[in-house]
DNA sequence: ATTGACCTTCCCGTGACTGGAACCCTTATG
DNA sequence: CATAAGGGTTCCAGTCACGGGAAGGTCAAT
């Protein structure tokens, strides 16, 4: 498979295949015209890190992911420490959107939104 | 005010309000020692930054916002605009999130989490 | 032989800072 | 008066995970 085939198959686009293998994600084989190719178990690899990284899960917990996943003798502990891991970042990262939101939800709604000047979105973000 | 003082006025760090004046937010006179002098003004102007940026507006967004807190004829509905479309991004950077951590915490739910290999998160990476 | 669709490497840019190096200014102290 | 601490200054590089685009090599079909 060339790379245009895998970027087909995973989903992922070329660049970020290349990416990937730049920094040892992969390690695709190379056809005699320097050519990129890619064998069943790198494409598995690779649909493996498009699921994880749609995940949110950081470049590096998808080395160790994928580390685990390759590891027949792994615990399963260790997967679900760093899910779990990224559950909580995503649970902190949910909580400040969400006071965002609703500060600002606020604001919006308290603003008149028409032609005059006054603006309670412009007061509320001149102090407390 | 030297940037140190602003600094602990507007809780900003010192090297964010540089970056400020580079990007030509902010411009602090300047003393004959070559030190940034720092009037009220600027201070507020900081102030009403630091909150912007927290309620997750973007430079440019804290820019406009800036232009129409200064301009004394804006019209409120262009500051609810801006406003609202960032309201809307967060609504969507919250949904995208909240699916992510109900896949997530399915997963880690349904993982034993002990020394055995089984793993229903690498499963889940696998494919659908 | 030439097109057009692939592929390659390389370098720069993103957003909003942060860290660090190397150096200057001010104030307090021995 | 020398010095040390604690400000300040500029500039450069790095972050994260790619994406855009240039310059050029390769392949299949016409």
């Amino acid at each position: 498979m060339n790379i245009g085939d895998v970027a087909e198959r995973t989903g992922l686009p070329a660049k970020t295949i290349r990416y990937y293998e730049d920094i040892g994600l992969v390690t695709p084989q190379r056809g005699s015209n320097g050519y990129r190719v890619f064998r069943d178990t790198d494409a598995h690899k690779l649909t493996f890190l498009g699921r994880a990284r749609q995940l949110g899960f950081s470049i590096d917990e998808c080395r160790d992911l994928l580390a685990l996943w390759e590891d027949r003798n792994r615990a399963s502990a260790d997967v679900r420490a760093i899910a779990k891991g990224h559950l909580d970042d995503i649970e902190s990262k949910i909580k400040g959107l969400v006071a965002m939101r609703d500060t600002l939800a606020e604001l919006v709604r308290d603003c008149a939104g028409d032609h005059r000047p006054d603006c309670p979105i412009l007061k509320g973000l001149e102090g407390p």
